[in-house]
RNA sequence: GGCCCGUUCGUCUAAGGGUUAGGACACCACCCUUUCACGGUGGUGAUACGAGUUCGAAUCUCGUACGGGCUACCA
């Protein structure tokens, strides 16, 4: 009997959702989503020295932003809550013990200290990280170590302990991974990681098992860099819940930077955004640029983040997340670690936006616009505009390039490029074309240029020598769409004010 | 060092024994456009290497090389 599937995605909360971070919450999302099932997040914030205030809303803003938002989580309540590791702290305690009860599990006292100590005495040219594990467990203090009384005496004065797990010697964990297929580990590899810190914290270890159980999560989904401390959890589940138990394992491929996986130190580097949305450190006050804030619409995003690493079998690229959903298979999820392509990032961007209905862009253009000085008075005619222009831009803020004009007289003119080929002959042109305006009645795009064209004829000028001092006029630069277009949309008065006001200042 | 994962154009990838190894980004050329783009057409460009299995290998097996991850009382 299947059951229903249940996925749940762990954040910590220690600053910013990386591209990796929100692909994790995708995949979880979609393939959720496509089997009717529940999406849960839960915040792990186990290491309270790490723990970064206002991380946590920044989690949940980002997750809303790219329309990823979860079924039950800290925010939302739900019947398998809390969902914040900090408050279930009680309940780690009790299969910790259990654990040592068993034998799976043992004290530790040693102090960090004593630790590093070992490290730097068992540290040799062939085995430069030293573990605490079976071959070393027996010189540490520990209650697999020390004389019973002994152990009872330090718990009992409440001498600080962390419990570890006691990792067999020579047996073989495999499980199969939905991506990878069948994966195995050597336990004699393995090192006796803590189970629970000096503090009653649990680790990720046993957080992640104990979590998963008592939330009935049904797969578990997480990056590649969990893969090495899989087999922990493998026996984890083995001794406390049963491995027929168990959730489905899936470890997605990493993204990479230009080098290794991706991170925060390679947005800045190669003038990249890594992260969701802006995040402010409030403990070093670094800012680090977001997706969001870049002019990236969600739907793009989310679509890129998807095919990084994971793609139909088809040829298509554009995909709705509505799409996503229907078509994402854990089969078809790579193995191997992707490379981020900011180009490529930028083209799924504008693609996006040439989809887009205008009602979709109109707010975020709008405000940008506002944001950079511009009042838009009349939003029939910012409709028009975006509806003529998005096919120019990339990321959003290149509405503001592209439009701006139509709203605002340009207040720079790029001379140099009229300049070469600008003369008394060409001012008059532009007088008598005024004169020729005036009094047309029928304000459209070919009547203009029909007009334009004749007048030139009429001077002996050639119109496309003509046509670019015009656009320079009206837009102040060489870039925009039809100049007569332009001028259709800008009105007979504000057409001629602006040939008015540019023709006393071309050199 | 050890363990684990991986390897098709520069990048993202298709092709799950038989294709001139396909597409997309980027790049180049041409067309369209008397602006900038969009668009269109074409081009450069890849199976890491070596063995084996097979009539036949990018595809299966092994080895080598290379890349990445992990190796904390971080996740």
């Amino acid at each position: 009997m299947a059951k229903k599937v249940r996925v749940r995605f762990a954040p910590s909360p220690t600053g910013g959702l990386h591209l990796g971070g929100v692909r994790t919450v995708l995949y979880n999302y979609l393939f959720a989503k496509k089997h009717a099932g529940d999406f849960l997040v839960r915040i792990e914030d186990t290491d309270q020295s790490r723990y970064v205030q206002g991380a946590e809303e920044y989690i949940f803003d980002t997750l809303k932003w790219c329309g990823l938002e979860p079924d039950e989580s800290v925010q939302h309540g739900g019947n398998y809550g809390p969902y914040r590791q900090s408050e279930r702290k009680e309940s780690y305690r009790r299969y910790a013990e259990q654990l040592v009860q068993d034998g799976h599990a043992y004290y530790a006292f040693d102090t960090p200290q004593e630790l590093e100590k070992m490290r730097q005495d068992f540290r040799t040219e062939l085995n430069p990280s030293p573990q605490y594990d079976h071959t070393l467990r027996m010189k540490m203090q520990n209650s697999l170590s020390l004389p019973a009384d002994e152990t009872k005496r330090l718990l009992d004065s409440g001498a600080g302990h962390v419990i570890r797990i006691k990792v067999p010697e020579q047996e073989t964990v495999s499980f199969t991974d939905m991506i990878r297929g069948e994966v195995s580990f050597n336990t004699s590899l393995v090192d006796d990681k803590v189970l629970l810190k000096a503090d009653g914290m649990p680790t990720y270890h046993l957080a992640v098992v104990v979590d998963d159980h008592l939330m009935e999560i049904s797969h578990a989904f997480r990056g590649e860099e969990w893969l090495p401390s899989a087999p922990v959890h493998i026996l984890l589940w083995k001794y406390l819940f049963g491995l027929e138990n168990m959730p489905q394992w899936a470890h997605f491929p990493l993204i990479l930077g230009p080098n290794g996986k991706l991170s925060k130190r390679d947005g800045a580097k190669y003038g990249f955004p890594v992260f969701a949305m802006n995040w402010a450190d409030p403990k070093t006050g670094e800012l680090t640029e977001g997706f969001k804030e870049k002019g990236f619409l969600p739907a793009a995003f989310i679509n890129l983040l998807a095919l990084l690493g994971w793609n139909d079998g088809s040829e298509q690229e554009i995909f709705s997340k509505e799409e996503l959903i229907e078509k994402f298979s854990m089969e078809r999820v790579h193995s191997a670690g992707a490379k981020f392509d900011y180009e490529k990032a930028k083209w799924f961007n504008h693609e996006w936006i040439k989809r887009f209905e205008v009602e979709g862009l109109r707010f975020e253009v709008e405000s940008l616009l506002t944001k950079s000085g511009i009042t838009v008075s009349d939003s029939a005619l910012l409709d028009k505009v975006i509806e003529l222009v998005k096919d120019r831009c990339t990321l959003l803020p290149d509405f503001v390039q592209h439009a701006s004009f139509f709203f605002k007289s340009p207040e720079n003119w790029d001379t140099d490029a009229v300049r070469p080929k600008w003369n008394e002959d060409k001012k008059n042109f532009f007088l008598a074309y005024i004169e020729k305006l005036l009094p047309h009645t029928t304000w459209n795009a070919a009547s203009l240029e029909e007009l334009f064209k004749e007048l030139a004829a009429e001077k002996v000028i050639k119109p496309g020598e003509l046509q670019l001092p015009f656009r320079i006029m009206l837009v102040g630069g060489k870039f925009g769409p039809p100049v007569f277009v332009i001028a259709e949309l800008l009105g007979k008065e504000e057409t001629i004010r602006r040939i008015n006001t540019a023709i006393n200042i071309f050199p």
